[in-house]
DNA sequence: TATGAATGAGAATTCATTCAT
DNA sequence: CATGAATGAATTCTCATTCAT
């Protein structure tokens, strides 16, 4: 079993979060990562399995910490409408805050087919989860319509900020502010497009 | 200079599908897609400049196929909303006509840092842009509030269209079917999840 | 059996000439050669067994000229000291006249050792024996020492004058010019560099 | 930054030198080389750069050897006459004590316009210069003809050994022995061919 | 634990040559 | 005779992974 405590482990991870994010993981190479770590090639694999592990530990610890800021966040609004508000601007405030991070999950992570069939992707549905929360809650609350399919919201919801998300991690500038862009889409998702829509 | 057209390259094209949908881009072989195709590894090169050009070209050649349809789709309905839900159902069931090709627009091609940074990426803005186009003209119309930025909205529309494909790219089987998909994920963006809204 | 006259095969040799001079045989492309020799590419091959038979024909087919040449003008001399000036000064001139040729001769022919070993070089041989001859001819005379072994001399005179070449072929520029440096290496074999020698 | 020194940089430059030898370097394989030296493949690049760098680095290492020699014997002798009779000596006795480089030195090296012309030879310059200082010397003593140009004769004088050179690499047999040798060809350049010359 | 030299499988691409037209 | 599209063999170099120290 590898030693997923220490030192080297967590430099090991943020060794390979610069080197992905800079060369992309298929042409990063392990002994570059190794270098950036100040370890030997060989050390990386008493902790990790191989390279593929080093992605999906990364993605792991990445997902944890950002699962928990966004259910801190989300707990501290009562509201279906200001939960969905917040999850909004937590989740393009957090992309913001680590773009390689961000960089790797859009770009790598979900690059390869290998990883999206094969890896079940336990974290991302967890994450995915807390806007089905959202939403249930909602309907239960009577503020959100019950038509709505928690189910497909989720994914609707999730997919455009992530789409936003996308386009500022390849984009070098952002147009629009956080705030703006948290706000514009939330209140798509909540109010709709069309005037007195209901 | 490449033949483009002529039976081989698109029987090469065709065999690239299948291959990068099955094994991924990086995974694929040369010499599996010549394979496939039934040429020899060489004669690709006649057709593509190289491994990266066959996936640009694959992209190329069925982005414009899709950005045909869709503007033929949409330009049938005169209304904003209509539209939007033209625009909604027109892209899930191209997805689902043609399941090898999106995954690869998917999981190959928008993933990849590699081409969405060094390949600008025309046909894909263009397709983005017919969503801006409605929108706008929605507002126009007098029907979608005049708040919405376009430049959002597109991206969160497509966005969340874009998961929802990925959801069913990856997954084996539908949970929905498209028609609920695409009425529940317009319906989301014209009129919201909140009831009595507006 | 290959067509050894007309015109395209002329061509061919010539545009073989431009190309070997320019990238080297081995880098040279049989395509190039037909692009250059405006034929198509398989047309090379009514005139010539592969890509081998080109660089050896070119080179028979120079050699018989310079051959040719060298002997018209050293049958004007009957001294053999004259005639071992004017060697000099025609295979420095020869060389001048036709630098492409010079190169591939130089640098490409006697590059492999598979042409050296293999290729049994007649007209190269031919072309030193016309020293043999001189030299011979020089000692029956009583002008040359009789203790020189005209197949030694032979090489060790043609060497000197195609270092001379090579340098010449290989730098862009000339520091000397032909008639100093044909007089200067004659002198050297006829005269030898000490003073009051003999 | 590749390693020199060690046990397998010497073996990969001693088989390198025997396959190029036996193939040519463009026929041989870096995989007979690491054969032949007992390595793996990819170990060859922890020691060179690719292919070209082993055959630039083999001639490094054999000039070092060979100018270290002939500038020791060389000194060895006083008077410039002298020294060049045991310069063309010893020239004659370096090759023949190791064919194999001399081959690729002649054959491989020299002649191709890849190497000459992008690989600046310093090497072979500092050894023709050892020539050249000869002359120069043996002017300023007044033994030599002050109307020699140095620059001419270096090259003439190697290009007559360097000839002989060749003729012993390529045949199989030496008709004529070492010392015969270069005794004649130091004797025409010292005295020349024409008897009572001076 | 840690090292890093050594391994060797693996794949894209080139281009001389052929042959159906 | 001429063409040029098609072939497919052939080879360098990379880099994840191992293991002796």
């Amino acid at each position: 079993m590898k030693n997923r405590n220490g030192d080297k482990y967590h430099r090991i991870i943020n060794a390979a979060t610069k080197v992905f994010a800079k060369r992309g993981f298929f042409h990063a190479k392990v002994s570059d990562i190794a270098k950036e770590a100040h370890v030997a090639d060989g050390t990386i694999y008493l902790y990790f399995e191989n390279k593929d592990d080093i992605l999906i530990s990364l993605f792991e610890e990445q997902m944890q910490v950002v699962l928990g800021n966004m259910m801190e966040e989300i707990s501290k609004e009562k509201d279906a409408v200001k939960k969905i508000e917040k999850f909004a601007l937590t989740h393009l405030k957090l992309i913001e805050l680590n773009k390689n991070v961000a960089e790797i999950i859009q770009v790598e992570l979900r690059q390869s087919s290998k990883f999206m069939k094969e890896y079940k992707n336990e974290r991302f549905l967890q994450y995915l989860n807390l806007i089905d929360d959202i939403i249930k809650e909602g309907q239960e609350q009577g503020i959100f319509k019950k038509e709505i399919i928690p189910g497909i919201a989720k994914r609707a919801f999730f997919g455009a900020l992530d789409e936003m998300s996308r386009f500022w991690v390849l984009s070098s500038h952002k147009k629009y502010d956080i705030e703006t862009a948290a706000k514009q889409i939330s209140g798509y998702f909540l109010y709709g497009l069309v005037k007195n829509a209901g």
